[in-house]
DNA sequence: AACCAGGACGTGA
DNA sequence: TCACGTCATGGT
């Protein structure tokens, strides 16, 4: 009988606590439970984004953040803060050298530039509404990952977001196939867990930084659950 | 000093 | 569908 993931859930949270995601630039709220030097989190605290600028700065941190290491998407943020371009009009502004230099540190900066354009033409369209998981999926640059991500953090909509380290540990512990997709590996996810803004989240969060902790390096060896 | 990170896209079978 | 190559910097 494989754990079941509504008590993976509970048994990470109160491990670790409430983990405030997502983290932002300018808030200086720390968790002392996370991993490494990361700031930006804001553990109980479930009323972001306050500000259209906030919406937007974890539209392009989804993005960059792609097969990326958090630290690298934070300086590239800075860089952009730095230019007063965490908006649709400082992107704009930018041409695609210095916007390319600014988000250099997060990779991939040609690929990321692009998608930092296309994706600012589609959000300026829709002019404030929340837009829908399939209007995100139609963004270049957007898969499922980062359009759930922006569905969750950016918009407070109830979406489960899933990510390698999803996979990761559900392999590992013997919830799901190591190569389940990330359609059926949502969809038990879903099935098991409350449809709770708050519930996915957390949720999300604490796999993360569990994974920071035990799944960095194979082989695995889980010490929280065996 | 290799190895890899909070993926997505294009291509060929 | 699906497997595989590509994109690139910075931390460990």
């Amino acid at each position: 009988m494989p754990l079941l993931i509504a008590e993976l859930y509970q048994r990470l949270l109160a491990a670790y606590g409430p983990q405030g995601w997502w983290p932002l630039l300018g808030h200086a709220g720390t968790n002392p439970t996370k991993t490494g030097s990361l700031t930006g989190y804001h553990p109980g605290e479930y009323d972001f984004p306050r500000t259209p600028a906030q919406r937007f700065e974890i539209c392009l941190g989804a993005i960059l953040t792609q097969n990326t290491a958090w630290p690298n998407v934070e300086q590239a943020l800075r860089n952009l803060a730095r230019h007063d371009a965490i908006s649709p009009e400082g992107i704009d502004r930018l041409d695609d050298t210095a916007l390319a230099q600014a988000i250099r540190p997060s990779g991939y900066f040609n690929a990321k530039t692009r998608k930092l354009r296309e994706f600012t033409v589609h959000f300026r369209a829709w002019n404030g509404s929340v837009p829908s998981r399939a209007e995100l999926l139609a963004v270049w640059g957007v898969g499922p990952e980062t359009a759930d991500s922006i569905r969750l953090y950016a918009y407070g909509q109830p979406e489960l977001v899933v990510d390698a380290y999803t996979r990761r540990i559900f392999g590992h512990l013997g919830i799901a196939e190591p190569d389940a997709s990330y359609d059926h590996l949502k969809t038990i996810c879903v099935a098991a867990l409350p449809e709770d803004l708050i519930v996915y989240q957390e949720f999300h969060a604490l796999l993360v930084e569990h994974a920071k902790r035990h799944y960095r390096r194979q082989p695995w060896r889980d010490a929280l659950f065996e």
